[in-house]
DNA sequence: CGCCGAGTTGAACTGAATCAAGAAACGTGG
DNA sequence: CCACGTTTCTTGATTCAGTTCAACTCGGCG
């Protein structure tokens, strides 16, 4: 509990009666590794945070699935579109570590938002900070190479490199199996 | 005035003395074709919406410039990253047709997150429009190929066949512009 | 007219995909 | 603790989408 308010309020203070009213109705879970989260074309209800463990999600096309993200602790585990628009999500949410997660349903996170406007801003910034990754991952599609998308990943996210199998993370890139094994090959 | 508005009530209503309060720090501006609205290294001090008119961002490697995003209509004009960071802007934003700009200062809207709350809500509502629009186009270099993303794209922005130079287009979609010749000759 | 930027077309080249086969690592049951 | 099957990773040969460079066309405009 105290761990999540403390990370959220990184983005900005809560009031002492706000964070009572998040954590009466926050949910933590364990999940074990495999538990898949959140179902493609089913909507997502809930906004999550990883408190500790590792996900993925992903995308499934023509039989084969594409990572999408990678998220470490204290990234948030959900689908933004499907959340926001209340409908079905493309992407699939897998937990690939034991992990324990903290969020709140979409309901009460509205209504959290409607009694407490300083949520506003946390939500605000929070979106902010993921628009602004996903920026710079796009412009990474624009301009780089596979190689040189693969060394900024690794050197951004060592970690990757024991918990992610090589599918998943040249799927992320958008690369093949194979080019990725190539590229690791040469130096 | 009252056209931007109008617009940014739709996400959310705002109260009269939130609108008094935008509307007495709201900048309006006409700038023609051509016109450079931020400057790539500068940092970007304004949020401006394009009222009427076309425009687009772009990134400069190597000397060549590479199309970020076409801004239409009711569109955001701004780097986010830098807005929202305070740091030099990578993008740099170029008028492409005279327009009419309507927008706050950093430190005007600041002051109107502080003091009409309400403005956060609107505020994170755009950046969560922006950012679903920005993971469509992320999944789009993920797993299409330049046809389609081309066909794609004219099928959502038909206007753009009018108002935006083949190489521009084709930079926006990270390809050459001989590329894109091509995929258009055929059919 | 002649130039200029924008778009097209051709030919050679290249990074990455695909298909196919094999090697290594990994976990589970005996 | 080993043996087996499964999954994960590597390597090779071939193909293909898209790049690059270069020449050429077209429509406007001074």
């Amino acid at each position: 509990m105290l761990w999540l308010l403390n990370q959220i309020s990184q983005f900005a203070p809560i009031s002492p009666e706000g964070q009572l009213a998040l954590a009466s109705v926050l949910v933590r879970k364990e999940v074990p590794k495999g538990y898949v989260l959140l179902e493609h074309g089913k909507i997502c209800r809930h906004l999550y945070m990883l408190e500790k463990g590792f996900a993925r999600g992903y995308y499934t096309q023509d039989g084969r699935d594409i990572s999408l993200w990678f998220a470490f602790e204290g990234d948030i585990l959900a689908s933004y579109y499907s959340f926001v628009t209340l409908k079905p999500s493309y992407t699939t949410i897998e937990i690939l570590e034991d992990s324990t997660i903290a969020g709140v349903s979409y309901d009460q996170l509205n209504e959290l938002y409607r009694n407490y406007p300083e949520f506003n801003l946390i939500g605000r910034l929070m979106t902010e900070k993921y628009f602004i990754e996903l920026e710079e991952r796009t412009l990474s599609f624009q301009f780089q190479s596979a190689s040189e998308r693969y060394h900024q990943l690794i050197e951004k996210h060592p970690q990757l490199l024991q918990k992610a199998s090589l599918g998943h993370i040249a799927s992320f890139l958008g690369i093949s199996q194979e080019t990725l094994s190539r590229i690791r090959a040469k130096k």
